[in-house]
DNA sequence: GCAAAAGTGTTAGTCATACACCCATGT
DNA sequence: ACATGGGTGTATGACTAACACTTTTGC
C-alpha cells in the first residue's frame, strides 16, 4: 500500500501497534529489529510494528506483527503502554500500542528462514537509535519487564523447554543487569516450586553436565503473586 | 456534536481516554462517574471519557476530561492500559486509553459545586454495572493502584495536606482491602522516611487528637524503589 | 468517669545475605 | 591432569508478624 494510500484510508487519526521482542542469548539481553524499507525514517532500525486494521482487536494486531514481520508465534504477548505524541509519526497523528513478547531465542536463531529476512537481533545494550519513538517505548517495556518477572514466573518464556538452572538464573541476571549468588538463587527457586527435575543431564558439553529442569504449571498456579524477586 | 457529525469526522477509527478517579472517604474507595445524558448507553453509570482531539496529546486529553466533566485538576494521573475489542463501542471502531487519577476526596466532597453536576461519587464495592467495558477498565485500574501503592508512596495524593496516621493506615487498608496492624504499619512509615511530624494536632475531635503529618519530598527522593507493602 | 481513638515495645520466627570447596565430565 | 562449569550448607543479621495496655481529650 502505497503512503498516499494510507493517509486516505486511516487519517484524521490511526492507531499502531509496535512489538518489543525479547530474547535472552548466552549473557545478553536482545531485540528484533527490522531495517525499514521506506520512508518515514527509511534505513533506520525500528521495532516491528504496523497499523490495526478496522476489524481487528489490538492484541490480534500484535500476533499477526509478529507472525509476518519476524515469523515469531505462539508466544507470550502483553500490552504496555500507549504513546500518543501528536508530532511523534510526521505523516500524521498516529498513536501507537506498545506489546512486548517474550521468545525462546534458540528457537529462531539458528534457522535464518524462520522470521523475515531484514529482521535483526540486537543487544539492548548496544541500540543507539531507533526510528520514531521507538526508543522511549523499549525503554517502557524494558521496564515492564523488569517488573514482571520480579513477580511472575516469566522466565519460561525465554528459555527452551528444558533447561539448567545456570540457564535460568542467567536470563534474570540478564534481564536485571545485575549479577545473583548462585546457591542462594537455587534455594529461592526451589522453595517457590515452579521448576520440575526432568531427571535428565545435559549432552555434549566439556564438564560435567548439567541437570535439566522444565516449568511446573502447577507449582505456578498456586504461587503467591508479587513477591519472587 | 451530533452523532452523525462524529461518525464523519473521526471514524472509521477514534480513540478516546477514560478516566477512572480514585478518592478514599472515611473507610471507602470511590471513584466518580458520570450519568450518560445521551446514547449509547444512555442513562447508564460511566467513567468521565471523550474523544482525543487530532493536536492533544493523550495526558492532555485525560486532564482536559478531569476538568470539563468533573471539576478535578492538578491530580496525580497515569496511564494504565488501552482497551480496544473491535466491538467494544455500538457506534463504531474507538479503542480507549485508560487512566486513573488520584484525587483529595476533602477537596471536592463539600462544594457540589467544584464538579459537574451529572458526576457522583460511588463505593467502588457496590458498582454493578458500568457503560462499555468499563467495568473492565475499573478493574484493570483498581489493580494496577493496588501494585502502585505497593512499590511507591502514592497515598499522599488522596489525603489532604495534612492528616494523621490513622488516616493515613486507613488509605492502604481501603485500597489494598485488609486490615493492618497499627503498630507495625507506624514502625514501616517511621522507617521509610517520608512523612514528617508537623508538630500539630487535631482539633474539635472527641477523642485524643492526633499529631498531623505531611508529606515529605525529600524523604521520597531517597527511597528505594519496589519494596514499600 | 466514661467513651473513643491515639500512641507505644518486645519477642519469636522467618527470610535474605554472604561465603568456599568438592564433583563430574571432556579434552 | 587440567580446565570448565555443576552442585551443595551454614551462620549472621535483617525484617516481619503477632500481640495489649496506657494516654488524652470531649462530653
Amino acid at each position: 500500500m502505497e503512503t498516499k494510500d494510507i493517509l486516505n484510508n486511516f487519517f484524521k487519526s490511526a492507531f499502531s501497534v509496535d512489538c518489543v521482542v525479547f530474547g535472552v542469548d548466552e549473557n545478553d539481553l536482545k531485540i528484533l529489529l527490522i531495517n525499514r524499507g521506506a520512508e518515514p525514517y527509511k534505513g533506520m532500525w525500528a521495532l516491528p510494528g504496523d497499523l490495526v486494521n478496522p476489524d481487528e482487536d489490538l492484541d490480534t494486531a500484535a500476533r499477526r506483527v509478529l507472525k509476518d514481520l519476524t515469523g515469531v508465534q505462539d508466544v507470550y504477548l502483553e500490552q504496555v503502554e500507549t504513546f500518543g505524541r501528536v508530532d511523534r509519526h510526521p505523516l500524521g497523528r498516529v498513536i501507537t500500542i506498545a506489546y512486548y513478547a517474550l521468545v525462546k531465542i534458540t528457537d529462531y536463531k539458528l534457522d535464518p528462514s524462520s522470521w523475515a529476512e531484514d529482521a535483526e537481533w540486537h543487544s539492548v545494550e548496544q541500540i543507539r537509535e531507533l526510528a520514531f519513538d521507538h526508543e522511549e517505548i523499549l525503554k517502557s517495556c524494558q521496564s515492564r519487564l523488569r517488573q514482571k518477572l520480579k513477580s511472575e514466573p516469566l522466565a519460561f518464556n525465554l528459555l527452551p523447554e528444558k533447561f539448567t538452572l545456570t540457564e535460568l538464573q542467567s536470563v534474570y541476571e540478564v534481564v536485571f543487569g545485575e549479577e545473583l549468588d548462585k546457591r542462594n538463587f537455587r534455594k529461592k527457586i526451589m522453595t517457590m516450586g515452579f521448576v520440575k527435575d526432568l531427571n535428565e543431564l545435559q549432552e555434549g558439553v566439556a564438564h560435567r553436565p548439567a541437570k535439566l529442569y522444565g516449568f511446573d504449571k502447577n507449582g505456578y498456579e498456586t504461587l503467591e503473586k508479587n513477591v519472587l524477586f
